[in-house]
DNA sequence: CTACAAACAGAAAGCGCTTTCATGATGGTA
DNA sequence: TACCATCATGAAAGCGCTTTCTGTTTGTAG
């Protein structure tokens, strides 16, 4: 295994006495092989630690044994851990990824999407992100392909939504649960489609509860720390009343309950907060946030695992990953 | 552009009446064509949306456009954001990256090389890790490759260490003026370089000042929340006095202020900390944290930026990244 | 005006593999 | 015994490119 030369199937094919096609056959299995034979190519493959050349195999077969994994935005918390999840799911596959971001950006999608379809990858990973629908689903139709966090209805076997709304729904009625009535929503970046379900599930809740969504609430925010404190400072400022923050993300959170620390307001005595994501750190603020965890390892290795299995033309059926809230310390009773 | 057929070489030497090689010539300026076929051949490229077979391009000259970028664990938040750079850094470049994680396992690690070297990638960067030197002296000297967070006298030019020590001794020093003298330090795991670096940084502040190091003040962690708490609760259970904490990174430092809190402790009135990284909720802990800031981004962008050049035969001087206290609030005068 | 070196371009030989086609044994059936 | 599947294998044709080897033009010096 040592390096050294790199054999070559003709070696192979050379020290078993036989041709390069049989080396090929006992390889990929593609045709019968005397037992015997095949025994004695295997030994030898074995003993002198031969790999095929992948560019070989890809020139002549067609593939490349590598997926594509295009994520949004490298080092944003959530997805990274899904990345951790895919990276799990394929290890031992013999398939490697080729990584590309997109910076939510539709015509980044692109680029990297034609540079994996250069690339020939064998599978493709989508996270998220602003591709049109219908360049997703013509090369979902060429390519195994799997997309999170989007439901797409023509490949909706291929894809893993998340059950955004519902979470959305589930944070709010438990402020609602808890006595609370004014209960303000800072959003993520407006054209982002988890940003919107989770406001509609924070509407959906107040609405069901018999509340009237109050739009001075609703406060538009992009999914980042200061855009949390900006948000509570424009709440403070409108000068309505509230006792309850339902922020899109922790890290909005985050923002949220420093602004009020600034403030003087106590959490949750004054203002209870609930995220989502339940990001590591969320656990150890001061005081502990409550939050919605989601399942991004899992849902990355069923993920990486499901392509595999669609690479190999078997057939798949994503597992259905449901959000729970984590109940700590900074939501009150009213 | 629009996929569809893909062109080869022949396609584009037929409809510019040339050979194959010809275009090959031009393709990869290998040798001198006239101006005129040149540029026929080239608006022929452009107009087809001609893109080489990669496959074919590795087989027959060796070259697979590649690189590996092997880091350790995929969604934790300071190497995440050098990825993040380093995508930034090889953009544009025509190179793909493919990526794996050692997992901190020497094994793991050398597994992943491997892999890389079996695809032949052009170049490769390493993110720390636990492969022994010779290896990746071995792997050096073959093949580009830039080593990130760790130093090897053999491969020095193409390193990019961090000054961990400098960095903890900075962090340590701050604390030491602002009065305090007992100082708690909380670890990163053991067998890390970089958390050694920090210890022996604290150790080398409190010396220099005259203050004699107390191991009962020096707590293993591992670089996570838990340990964090962890950590200040033996400290407590131990009775000895201490009136600041340094903690090796930020993760250590939310579960140390967690615990504090727990035990009714104030941060920074009874007790100071300082954490290591900088991390993006850290300015939004309550109180704000002061930390240890480094340049993940920069770092990973210059990283890459160099392998390309590295992999183009242009010599390189890596930066000198210099890391800096951010000064918040978890510090109090004693 | 001859000799010879550049400059330019085509032919062809790989690169290491997959796959089709061809061939020789084997064995079962009529 | 003749005949035809079936099995096991080899030969050879690509896959799309790079690169070496030649050959044909030019240009330039003697």
């Amino acid at each position: 295994m040592e390096s050294g030369k790199n054999f070559t199937i003709q070696d192979i094919a050379n020290r078993a006495n036989v041709s390069i096609s049989t080396v090929s056959r006992v390889l990929n299995n593609t045709a019968p092989v005397a037992e015997e034979t095949r025994q004695r190519v295997l030994s030898i493959i074995t003993e002198l630690g031969y790999k095929p050349n992948l560019f070989a195999q890809g020139l002549a077969g067609g593939q490349s044994r590598t997926i594509g994994v295009l994520t949004q935005l490298i080092g944003s918390p959530f997805y990274d851990v899904i990345l951790r999840g895919i990276l799990r799911g394929i290890d031992g596959s013999g398939y490697s990824p080729l990584f590309a971001d997109g910076g939510w950006d539709a015509e980044k999608d692109q680029i990297a999407l034609y540079m994996f379809m250069q690339r020939q990858v064998d599978g493709l990973i989508v996270l998220n992100g602003h591709s049109p629908d219908e360049f997703l689903i013509e090369i979902g139709l060429r390519i195994p392909m799997i997309i999170v966090g989007r439901e797409i209805a023509e490949l909706s076997e291929q894809c893993l939504p998340f059950d955004d709304l519902e979470a959305a729904y589930k944070a709010t009625q438990h402020l609602i649960d808890a006595g609370h009535r004014r209960i303000a929503h800072i959003t993520g970046l407006p054209n982002h489609q988890d940003a919107n379900e989770r406001r509609d599930g924070y509407i959906k809740a107040l609405e069901q509860n018999g509340i009237q969504p109050d739009p001075e609430l609703i406060i538009e925010g992009d999914f980042t720390e200061p855009s949390g404190v900006m948000a509570v400072e424009m709440l403070l400022m409108r000068g309505r009343i509230f006792s309850a923050i339902f922020a899109a993300n922790d890290q909005l959170a985050y923002g949220a309950r420093l602004a009020l620390y600034r403030r003087g307001l106590r959490v949750p005595e004054d203002v209870s907060i609930i995220g989502f994501d339940d990001q590591a750190p969320s656990a150890y603020m001061v005081p502990p946030l409550t939050s919605i965890r989601r399942q991004p390892l899992e849902i990355g290795e069923a993920t990486g695992r499901a392509l595999i299995y669609l690479i190999q033309g078997k057939s798949i059926s994503l597992p259905n990953f449901q959000s729970s809230l984590v109940i700590r310390e900074s939501v009150s009773r009213r």
